[in-house]
DNA sequence: TTTACTTTTGAAACCCGTTTCAAGATTGAT
DNA sequence: ATCAATCTTGAAACGGGTTTCAAAAGTAAA
């Protein structure tokens, strides 16, 4: 409440000392330094954010933007997004989009008022192309990529290799009938896995059937029956997401099927879900915190780098729901 | 980019008469109108948010301050929070506290330097307690308590009732030797739900045996194992949230003990994933949605409202780790 | 047509921290 | 002691919407 002012008043000095007291931007005789500190002190004086953006055109804000913030991938994504501005001092400031193109078109303009240094986005339909290009601000995005390359910088997993990844330790497991729970297919990532997966089973000439799903537990649920009825000798399940294949181990568990005896299966995010469930899912790691970390760094240089696309690397993680050697496969 | 100027020159009016529009303040003359509509339409101007908090003190923002982003109870109340707000023209800004007292008073000073409008607190230890007072924003609390009236509004739900909720329906199912895996007792969702688990065992003349734990994963694998050694008779699990439930079981699944059969197990929130598991939790639910809601409407009307604590009521959700009638006391 | 009143409009003040700029003070060298 | 060079400091401008206030314009009544 108190303004810098009343400060320099209470001290005996003008606000521009008070001002360089705060900020160290220049050398101020120690005597009145001390006076202006007790009278910060005294006052309880914090200087108003909103003066200070808009001189300096830069509210030290990172706006993030993710599609929902009750999908746990996303979650993991935002804290370690956090983490990494704060160690900058940067203020995370999260939006959803529920999917809604128009939200994120706002999105966008807000925080382009808002003077936000930056935006990291991991929603982006092609619709919003061009609102990411004239945006004046550096615009990161990861995870799911835009067709054309409007956005400063791209930072993401190799979808595709996840895909080839997961596929192979299906069949190196012994499965002859995978199942692909894909994922919408206008979503890059989705489209990356199921390609990779596809592939590499078509390479050890392994049928693949398809199912498709989104990224939801409900899908997962709906898509799991769909594919017990469709693909009754299915003996594999690559799906698209953990949350899929937490749904599709549920669907499976009810109908007295044994995983990873009967049907092995597989997920994709490496959500601490994955780990906490019972039993603990196989599935293919995504470096979340590195993607988040990564995603700061880029948006915080605004000088043009080269390298403008950096790809990471998916690891796969073996655990329960796959047969494996480390629990002589019996899962 | 473009400022409010530059629209006023080229609409041929003055910056006031382009505010005027934009605000619907006061009736400009339809051609004026139209001119300045056409003219931000050309350059695209967006009012600079920072500007006009300036002047009008107040960011349009909301703050929220939890524990952890990663921990889904909180994402769920966030998600909540945001819908509400949204429908109210408000942005949320979240932030952790990681459980630190002095990034929590940073993040009150942070937000009050803002020009917040209100912050949501669901993390007070009672170190902040005269941070909190000293707010010239409004202040509610929710979910965890503080020990004085500081808060502007308090809205919880009732955890002591909670807490007799669960162990009622395990005296009920016929468990006769409980174990309460009991949260850390300076946070008082946890000391309440402890105390009404406590009195109704008391008041059944059931022995109730308590291991201590707090909130996290990792703590409810320990707690879990150091029950099975020191309790090994135990026939049911009161578990201080669902987290530490979803821990509890994996832990009992690796030692071949079968849930409901053996041991029943409760938690607590219906956090998503006690839905999402397999076997299905049984817990006590809060109503997340409506306590957000609730904290979001306090918050916004500044006017002193006599009521200043809202409780809401828990409910048993009867599922597959505890035995019930639905599936035969099977499970 | 003049007086009285209402409506529309722009100039200027305002919000408040930061920075520039030039004046004033200090230090150092000669 | 004198002049130059360096440092410290406050006044004032700045950023960009919003609102006040008074002037201008328009309307209605007399």
């Amino acid at each position: 409440m108190p303004s810098i002012k009343e400060v320099a008043a209470l001290a005996n000095v003008s606000p521009a000392t008070v001002s360089r007291v705060m900020n160290g931007t220049a050398k101020v005789d120690e005597e009145k330094r001390e006076r202006v500190l007790k009278a910060i002190q005294e006052t309880g004086f914090v200087p108003n954010e909103a003066a200070r953006t808009l001189f300096k055109r830069s509210a030290k804000i990172i706006g993030l933007v993710i599609p929902s913030i009750e999908n746990p991938f996303f979650t993991q994504f935002s804290g370690a997004v956090e983490r990494t501005a704060d160690a900058h001092g940067y203020k995370v400031v999260l939006f959803n989009t529920d999917g809604e193109i128009e939200k994120e078109k706002n999105i966008l303009q807000m925080l382009s008022a808002m003077n936000a240094d930056g935006i990291i986005l991991t929603t982006s339909s092609e619709g919003v192309d061009s609102d990411i290009q004239n945006c004046t601000i550096p615009v990161v995005v990861t995870d799911r990529l835009t067709k054309k390359n409007v956005a400063d910088a791209y930072v993401h997993c190799d979808h595709y290799r996840g895909g080839r990844l997961a596929a192979e330790h299906m069949i190196e497991n012994g499965c002859k009938h995978i199942v692909c729970l894909r994922g919408k297919q206008d979503i890059s990532s989705a489209r990356e896995r199921y390609l990779g997966c596809k592939d590499m089973c078509s390479e050890r000439d392994i049928k693949v059937q398809v199912i498709d799903c989104d990224y939801s537990f409900e899908a997962g649920l709906k898509a799991t029956e769909e594919m017990l009825k469709t693909y009754p000798d299915a003996d594999g399940i690559v799906a698209c997401n953990d949350i899929v294949a937490i749904s599709a181990y549920k669907v499976l568990h009810q109908n007295g099927i044994k995983v990873p005896e009967q049907i092995q299966l597989i997920g994709y995010d490496n959500i601490q879900l994955s780990e906490l469930m019972t039993p603990e899912l196989t599935t293919i790691a995504q470096p979340i915190e590195e993607i988040g970390r990564k995603a700061v760094e880029l948006v915080l240089q605004q000088k043009e780098n080269d390298e403008k696309e950096y790809i990471l690397e998916p690891k796969l993680i073996i655990r329960e729901t796959t047969k494996n050697k480390k629990n002589g496969g019996k899962g």
